[in-house]
RNA sequence: GCGGAAAUAGCUCAGUUGGUAGAGCGCAACCUUGCCAAGGUUGAGGUCGCGGGUCCGAGUCCCGUUUUCCGCUCCA
């Protein structure tokens, strides 16, 4: 684990040694939990995304794209459930000014009940042996009765305060219920407090008349409430996509590890439509398609697995996470959520406009089911520059780091090098860089060793290194070296271009 | 949010019992060499995270604060 740490520094500084990664308002002394993407990390996100919008949209037929506002119209937060579900009740303890979500408090109590439930059933167990019934004593064992009201009692209760929004309420009930804080051990409570995560702000400039709206803590909510202009105008058949990249906004109590957590980040996410009853088949296929689209960048499938959700929110009917690997553990990069008809039909609720789909195969209306898979754009960029951070020991005895990012999404393709800075070479490299970038994102340098220019190139990831040298000037032809195994060939350079599309562009996706 | 640790040049760090800052690497210009970071010359860069206090004098001692890392907590 001290090694994983070492290393999760090491990647965070060369993130931003090398202008991938800056703190944000640096030379005011950062913002917490806020980051620029710097020149070469700025080329590497917009690359994953493009592959990402480019693997949704262009690569399906049926998928088709969106970019809404991040301001939206407050009342879809409450049919969304965000303003209840994202608003947590807190309470510190005093003595030990510990922080607690009140509602874990009450659960952990229900589950110490709970507990005392599942012991009187062992100890009954072990009293009668083979001859015990286990359906039959909770059902007529007293304590088993008590305890069991008991926890009902609770639940029902503090399901009614939380509807009604009674922090007072809360607070009585956890101290009714004798709740000590598990590291004072004390019960000398503050009052409860809620905690938005959403972060609000006023639209209009005269105070007493501007409305509180928010900054939208997911994109899903934007495709949801365009589904009928898109369905419509699209002329989209079920199944059928919706496709969304872009900024959301968290305001996380701890956001933390380097931009795994930040409060504003950057959501890839695509809800697709189907037919009521069909969704745990197409929940399954989309299980499989984007596990084999991060699979398709080449990084080692042992760096991921499935995490199944046992408990579902509010809105799901079976869920999952792709989870990575990063330096710090097994973490979650994607989620893949069967959301029904719940965002649909509230929205149909609470905007009174039908949000339904003629069906002429079923010759039926009725409200879309929606299988979701919402991927955090940061988190991606993190699991590739991560994996993609390497130190080697070469065989000269010297060392090298190298960035082995998937070639299609490096920030810069192919670096263009004159070996040396006279006979003509510099002036026939600038006609070789004239000529290919318009095609690809290349970079120049003439300066310090040839050697030294390699592994600058390696920091960033750069696949290729096109050397000009004097043979060039004879015969016009050019080595290329390959970033990962050094090794180089000469070619000639007009056929740089088709070299670099045969090389860089992603031919292993396959359906 | 709580607790612990840290903050000196772009990076890694040194800086003696308090006496107004150094090294290596890097960076920039020029010269030389030329295929895997190591030549030469010259140069730029720091009010020592920020704000107070003690002192004749603070990078150094004290208090506060910000940021980062670790642990706890949190993470539909």
């Amino acid at each position: 684990m001290a090694n994983n740490e070492e290393l999760f520094k090491k990647i965070t500084s060369h993130a931003k040694e090398y202008g991938f990664i800056f703190p944000s308002s640096e030379i005011y002394d950062g913002m917490a939990a806020v980051y620029d993407y710097g020149q070469w990390g700025v080329e590497l996100k917009n690359n994953i995304r493009n592959y990402w919008w480019k693997s949704m949209t262009q690569w399906h037929e049926n998928i088709v794209g969106i970019d809404s506002a991040i301001f939206m119209h407050p009342t879809i937060w409450k049919a969304s459930g965000h303003i209840d579900a994202f608003n947590d009740p807190l309470i510190d303890n005093k003595d030990s000014k510990k922080r607690y979500r009140a509602d874990v408090l009450i659960e952990d109590h229900i589950s110490k009940i709970e507990d005392k439930i599942n012991k009187e059933i062992e100890k009954a167990a072990k009293r009668f042996g083979d001859s015990f019934d286990k359906a039959q004593f909770v059902a007529t064992n007293q304590r088993v009765a008590e305890y069991t009201a008991k926890a009902q009692e609770i639940q029902t209760k503090y399901a009614s305060l939380m509807q009604n929004n009674d922090l007072a309420g809360i607070k009585k009930l956890i101290e009714d219920l004798e709740i000590v804080c598990p590291v004072s051990g004390t019960r000398n409570w503050t009052d409860v407090r809620q905690f938005n995560l959403m972060f609000s702000t006023k639209v209009g400039s005269v105070t007493d008349d501007a409305d509180t709206i928010y900054l939208r803590p997911e994109t899903a909510q934007g495709i949801f409430v365009n589904y009928l202009n898109v369905q419509k105008t699209g002329r989209m058949k079920i199944p059928f996509g919706i496709a969304q990249t872009g900024k959301a906004f968290r305001n996380e109590i701890v956001a933390r590890q380097f931009i795994f957590r930040m409060r504003e980040f950057e959501q890839m996410e695509m809800q697709f439509f189907v037919r009521p009853g069909e969704e745990l088949k197409w929940f399954e296929y989309w299980k499989e398609e984007r596990m084999h689209w991060h699979l398709s960048l080449g990084i080692s499938p042992d760096k991921y697995r499935f995490h199944d959700h046992e408990k579902l929110a509010h809105y799901a009917n079976a869920a999952t996470d792709i989870e990575f690997e990063f330096p710090f553990g097994f973490k979650e990069l994607e989620g893949i959520h069967s959301r029904t008809d719940f965002d649909l039909k509230r929205h149909q609720e609470f905007s009174g406009k039908k949000l339904q789909y003629f069906d002429p195969e079923l010759n039926e209306s009725y409200v879309p089911y929606v299988i979701e898979t919402s991927i955090g754009l940061d988190r991606m960029f993190l699991a590739i520059f991560s994996n993609a951070y390497t130190e080697e020991s070469l065989d000269d005895g010297s060392s090298r780091v190298v960035l082995r990012l998937p070639r299609m999404l490096a920030p810069v393709k192919a670096a263009v090098l004159p070996l040396v800075k006279k006979d003509g070479m510099p002036e026939r490299a600038r006609e070789i860089m004239e000529d290919l970038k318009y095609d690809f994102n290349l970079i120049y340098e003439e300066k310090d060793a040839i050697g030294k220019r390699y592994r600058r190139q390696d920091a960033i990831g750069t696949p290729f290194c096109i050397t000009i040298d004097s043979q060039t000037m004879a015969d016009n032809t050019v080595t290329i070296r390959e970033r990962d195994n050094m090794q180089q060939e000469r070619i000639s350079a007009e056929k740089l271009r088709s070299y670099l599309s045969e090389n860089i562009n992603l031919k292993k996706y396959r359906k």
